[in-house]
DNA sequence: TTATAATCTGATAACGTTACCATGTTAACG
DNA sequence: CGTTAACATGGTAACGTTATCAGATTATAA
């Protein structure tokens, strides 16, 4: 069994509340108290306890995170970014993984309500939970990233999807092409909106017919990716000359189609996507992104919710919108 | 203020007790107390408080999980494994980063020991920390990963680097190469010693001489594979015909160099390496590895873990080995 | 009918901290 | 020299649960 704060006080001769200052260094205690203590704690190992402190403070300096599926190297730099911004500060975050799932989302919130950790990052999924909107009503310290709920009201951090599409857009007209195809993330999710709302705007504003066969929402995942590619070429015509995939898993997707179908990038067709994520094994990054740089993002949302736990009073949304960039490399051609 | 167990048994006219065992649903209680309580729990919109339960039952539910760095796909595949295990379970996971810091390592571990955590799953760094150590003593549920600490005898969970690259190199000796330079990871590291004995005892069974100056140890990282890659084709002679990476960062570092010195992969150099990380965003993989199998070796290990939780009573160590599995695709050829 | 077991409910005392208030003691000031 | 302020320490009562024991009621068995 472990000594208590009792025990260190027992042998170092002073009360619980002494040895309590001494370990917070909080209020007044004369050296030699002090030092009594602090020898006290040694000898007996005295380690504190944070369950009764958290108990008493109501406080437990740990953030619950919740992400579809921290293999995805997106949500893992975020990941990093947010663990980083706690440690800081010293909080501890508890790592969730939802598969997308309402049911685990929920699962999850309730026991960490339980829990009673300070606050709550969350990557929604595309359905609005009563879990979700109960936790926005009962003012729970919470920060959404890189998507908003469908309904609900609350501060987030995210990308600059719009801009970036467009942007991406942009590009690809600029090469000549006219017939792009758009593979947008689920329809209901807030990041594929924008993405698909940034690609109209670019065509619309350089005089480009949109043309709605050409846009395709589905999951973020490669079997979108894959089976949409193949669908395109062989039933799509005139056939796009570019694609322009919705995220990284989606462009892997777009890639093995292609790969499959025998033909080249950028020869065959142009190919750009969301998310810059293959950097770190690729000894020469080949494929056109717009990096959204999730490690900011994960370190800037972590530290809005660190600050709206600090004052509980206000309860003030905010909503960070962080630049992307795009980047080109070599897998779009000129038409 | 969120309403307490007292608010409840006072809205449902029954006793504390009454309402805590309706809520861990044990003991006997009416069905008729049960309704009346579940109507007071639902309409107050009572969370139990799971910090009171934890100081009360001395068990939190939550385990620490710290490795290195999760943006490292090896590591982050680990992690769902273990989230996964630890869900099935009920329990959380707080991840932390150590950047193979000792300092981080041992800052982490006091402050989870005090957040009373109910067991630790550690990838060590390479020096064996006093923190560490007392942890083991202190009979604290631990399990390792991947590697061991260089003296501390603790369980451990952990791919079989010695096979593996016995494995890999007699793959390599059966393509005629003889001259096999290895990039391995630190002296101290257990996983790169073990793989550099499975070279060398391939090396050995094959009769071919071990040369030490084919034997490179360093960092797990790319500045380690790249800088000791361009170090070999300038200053190695005969140059090796192929290069077995001790993990992917280093083979990624290794590649770039290749590429760099504008050499192609198989026709003038080899490579192989450790873990296959790139399945999930590459149409095509080309790299011969070695699978660790990093998800079922995180779900194994959070087990293992969950298992010496249930059982403090016996403190036995126990040392599971997964197997590992040789994937032969293309950037090895015959010589 | 009585004895025994099963069912139901509650009072009290922890679990290990810290906030709040109280009480000294010493130093500083006019 | 008395008054105030800073310093130093402690007692008590929470924080919100559950284990332990105990008592009461009902059902079952002898």
């Amino acid at each position: 069994m472990r000594p208590t704060i009792r025990e260190v006080a027992r042998r170092a001769g002073v009360s619980l509340i002494t040895v309590s200052r001494v370990v917070n260094n909080s209020g007044y205690v004369s050296s030699e108290t002090r030092a009594r203590v602090e020898e006290a704690i040694q000898k007996l190992g005295y380690i504190p306890n944070n369950i009764s402190r958290s108990l008493r403070l109501k406080k437990t300096n740990v953030i619950a995170l919740i992400v579809s599926d921290i293999t995805n190297p997106f949500w893992t730099t975020i990941t990093r970014g947010i663990e980083d911004a706690c440690h800081e500060q010293g909080l501890n975050v508890i790592l969730c993984n939802t598969d997308e799932s309402p049911e685990k989302l929920d699962e999850y919130v309730n026991v960490l309500l339980q829990k009673r950790v300070d606050g709550f990052l969350i990557a929604p999924t595309t359905d609005d939970t009563d879990t979700l909107i109960s936790l926005v009503e009962q003012e729970v310290p919470l920060v959404f990233i890189d998507r908003h709920p469908q309904t609900i009201r609350a501060s987030i951090v995210r990308g600059d999807s719009e801009v970036g599409a467009y942007k991406l857009t942009e590009y690809l007209i600029s090469l000549g092409h006219s017939r792009i195809a758009i593979l947008s993330g689920p329809e209901k999710a807030s990041t594929s909106q924008q993405r698909t709302a940034g690609y109209k705007r670019a065509c619309q504003m350089h005089q480009i017919a949109v043309d709605p066969s050409l846009i395709f929402c589905g999951e973020y995942n490669q079997e979108h990716g894959y089976h949409t590619t193949l669908n395109i070429f062989e039933q799509i015509h005139p056939k796009p000359t570019a694609i322009f995939a919705g995220n990284s898993l989606i462009a892997a997707g777009v890639f093995k189609a292609i790969y499959d179908l025998g033909l080249k990038i950028p020869a065959d067709v142009s190919v750009a996507a969301f998310d810059d994520l293959t950097f770190r094994f690729t000894p020469e990054p080949f494929l056109t992104v717009v990096d959204q740089f999730p490690y900011q993002m994960g370190y800037t949302a972590a530290q809005l919710l660190l600050k709206q736990i600090g004052d509980q009073t206000k309860t003030t949304y905010e909503e960070i919108v962080l630049p992307v960039e795009l980047i080109v490399r070599h897998s779009c051609r000129q038409v």
